[in-house]
DNA sequence: CGAAACATAGGCAAATCTGTGGCAATGTTT
DNA sequence: AAACATTGCCACAGATTTGCCTATGTTTCG
């Protein structure tokens, strides 16, 4: 899912930079003109990051970055014209996790953002992968969920399931026989169709898309791309 | 009990002034003159934090970063006499959780490093974190109290306690098992639709909100944001 | 070539899953 | 004691899934 980033800065151009190139990096942006227009937005829904300019007209960001900490552990970062060591060492001992000093560059926001986020996931110890691709397909264990193109595909659990082993397998062909053991789990020997049949219903809903389920005649399937002349 | 940062810069001016300042705060500090070395004292006895030059002899300060990131997830910052967006973003985008430019003012290096251990203990203590949020919808567990924009809503403890466990993984899918297993402690296996009961009464509940808890068939469910598309 | 084996597509119906409203058992408050 | 809240269970309806069946291609092999 995708995370919420909430940007306050009376200055509409650098808002609006930022703004831009955040939601380019893949986050779900929000921008105010103050920090007290934040702050009440906060409330409302919390954000998973906060940027603040230190100079804004009301309640300048030095003092919203203390009401945020007081009441939660959100990452901020502080950003701001003055550029002086006390300034700098003040921002952050006052609970920013970062302080970058205007102008600065878009992209080295971005950066310190992705690291922020890395150091939360590092400590959480989270490195479970549970997402599996092949082509652009994209199957997510932990939601369920099927993504094409960022587009997304509904897939019955079957088919889900099946079409994962496959992905896990995606390097040579699989047999009828290991997908009714692995997927079914039936004991071996058992006559059916059933994958025949989640297979039909999955190359239907593959139509559009990149990934393609060959058949390897007398055997079972074997994962394709189409764009492979 | 006090935390050990190690230390890695060829030029002993900058090394003993920074170990002298980190001390000072409080810090169990020990320098290295290269990275290897500080590399080899690290698989000996892990440190809680690094500072690593980039210009080193031997291996350089980047590939030592990233060898430590491939390893654990301990806390790095890089201290570098190159000063460049690329530099920098680099820096940061290789696993250090900063990077700062020489001259830098020892002070503001504790201070950074200060912060860092402030975001890893905030972050730890989000686990027991008396409250949880998604939406706009916030979870306060001491208080076991449901707060909506400002709005008060009364859940029952049961549904209290299976919001909970949704929030607190709410960017996966969870299977009614689970929930039988979290939220009742029954094993599994129980056959019981309980789950879907409380997950009815809740969404009448949240109707009104944010928050959307939609089914994934045949498994479970997921937590959604209603404004996403 | 032709037959047999295998694979695919469409349709169907049984089985499964999910949401809803109602209801009763239990415990709690007034 | 009566009103209330909580919560699990049930039955029903609607939707979805899925295995099978049949008809129709496609490949292999004698």
């Amino acid at each position: 899912m995708s995370k919420r980033i909430y940007i306050a800065d009376d200055e509409v151009n650098i808002r609006e930079l930022i703004h831009s190139f955040l939601e380019k990096a893949g986050y779900e942006v929000r921008s105010f003109q103050d920090g007290d227009a934040l702050l009440a937005a906060f409330y409302h829904a919390p954000a998973d990051l906060v940027v603040l300019d230190i100079m804004m007209s009301g309640t300048d960001g030095l003092q919203i970055c203390n009401k945020l900490r007081n009441r939660c552990s959100v990452p901020i970062i502080i950003v701001s014209a003055r550029d002086s060591e006390l300034d700098r060492i003040t921002g952050i001992t006052m609970g920013s996790d970062d302080y970058l000093v205007k102008p600065f560059s878009p992209l080295e926001l971005v950066a310190r953002i992705n690291g922020i986020f890395r150091r939360i996931d590092l400590d959480r110890g989270q490195v479970t992968q549970t997402t599996a691709s092949y082509g652009n397909i994209t199957l997510n264990a932990a939601t369920h969920e099927t993504i094409c193109d960022g587009r997304h595909i509904n897939l019955t659990p079957t088919e889900f399931l099946l079409l994962y082993y496959l992905f896990s397998n995606s390097e040579r062909a699989v047999s009828r026989e290991e997908l009714l053991k692995n997927v079914w789990q039936f004991e071996a020997g058992a006559d059916t169709r059933a994958a025949d049949d989640v297979l039909k219903r999955l190359r239907k809903k593959l139509a559009e898309s990149d990934v393609s389920i060959e058949s390897v005649w007398g055997y079972g399937f074997k994962l394709k791309r189409k764009d492979f002349a």
